[in-house]
DNA sequence: GACCATGTGTGACCTGAGTTACCGTTTACC
DNA sequence: GGTAAACGGTAACTCAGGTCACACATGGTC
């Protein structure tokens, strides 16, 4: 764990801030799809990960689900970090969209980190950066592109996360991340095709 | 300004942040309508809000805008904030609802004002926090309300805003901070008051 | 009062996207 | 090997919201 902690955050950390991560740190390999966090629930610990993806999604009242942004290694979750300091409860759902490994942080420390490791507090700040150029982003998204740009979009990105040109999701989950219909995705997705720009097979989409 | 400063700050500001705050920054006063700042100009300096309410708006390539949130007495804009510390460009565009007052603090004091002041740090993450909250909520009305219920949101928060239940606004403003179409929002108006929700005026609307 | 810019109302029409329904294919699991 | 569940294709329809065109009212200005 230490080796994988110098190697990502080696450059950007105090040694002694090091030390302490690896002393209260929880070290956790999560397989992809697994709920990391709800709505709804409290947060009780931070995590900063370390190798694989994961996506957070915001859901409204009636269940609808839509992805807001990926996190990939190095990042944390400001939103975990956000809800942390002011006790309240989640405000988005956090699934690994691949193989994960992550160190869980317990909440007790962000705050005297915060005033002792000038490093810890360009981080945070950092991550709080990054998260809201994300949210940006995903408003641009949903405010000013169509369906089909947007279905192009999450098909790249899911595409540049795993590494490869083959994007092993159905056209429902695309669906649900979009909040849309399976229909409209089927529809979107065969004329991508038709226009040579994908290829469709069964769970599972090749990006040309 | 120190009186303004310590009714609205001095319960979490300590005494000497205050001086240093009144000490460096610069007391504006801003009419209601002016630009404050501007997608892609740089950021040297973050301001504190007094009094008033300044609007935070998005906008695409074909500058089509879009309304993100508001700002109020106490808040701060943490986009700025952001922006300031990593001396990257504005991604939004601030314009003031109402007249307005505001501090100018220059960009330079934020970074050691965090390692001094425990306050000021809280102050930042709060702020930080607020604004992803309110970047939430406006993800919220974009994907999951149809227009009507976005112009009733609109109309109740710009009443809040003033204390008034007459809102000032042409249709037309209206149309672009929704980023949709004078049309649009005529039809969707004469329905509210058809509806007895509200009442139309020239460049005015009363809420029922 | 004449003139022009701005604001509002409304009908007709268009279009992207959501919905319903149904069918064939593939896969997982007894 | 049979069967149920999951996956994907497609037609037909609906509908919110965007577009176009035009009419009329209001207010400011000379």
């Amino acid at each position: 764990m230490e080796e994988l902690l110098i190697d990502l955050y080696g450059g950007q950390f105090e040694r002694e801030l090091l030390q302490e991560i690896a002393a209260v740190g929880v070290f956790k390999n999560v397989p992809a799809d697994t709920v990391l966090m709800d709505f709804g629930q409290y947060v009780k610990s931070m995590p900063l990960l370390l190798k694989g993806a994961i996506k957070i999604m915001r859901e409204d009242q009636d269940g609808d689900e839509l992805l807001l942004y990926f996190l990939e290694k190095g990042d944390t979750c400001a939103m975990t970090l956000s809800c942390c300091m002011g006790f309240t409860k989640s405000e988005i759902k956090a699934v690994t969209e691949t193989d994960t490994q992550l160190i869980m942080i317990p909440v007790q420390h962000m705050e005297s980190w915060l005033g002792k490791y000038k490093s810890w507090r360009g981080f945070v700040m950092d991550s709080y950066h990054d998260r809201l150029m994300e949210m940006l982003d995903a408003i641009d998204s949903i405010a000013f592109m169509n369906l089909e740009d947007r279905v192009m979009k999450l098909l790249a990105e899911k595409s540049q996360i795993t590494g490869s040109k083959d994007v092993r999701n159905t056209h429902k989950e695309i669906a649900q991340e979009l909040h849309t219909s399976r229909v409209v995705i089927s529809r979107i997705l065969k004329k991508l095709e038709n226009e040579k720009r994908i290829a469709l097979h069964r769970s599972h989409i090749t990006l040309l």
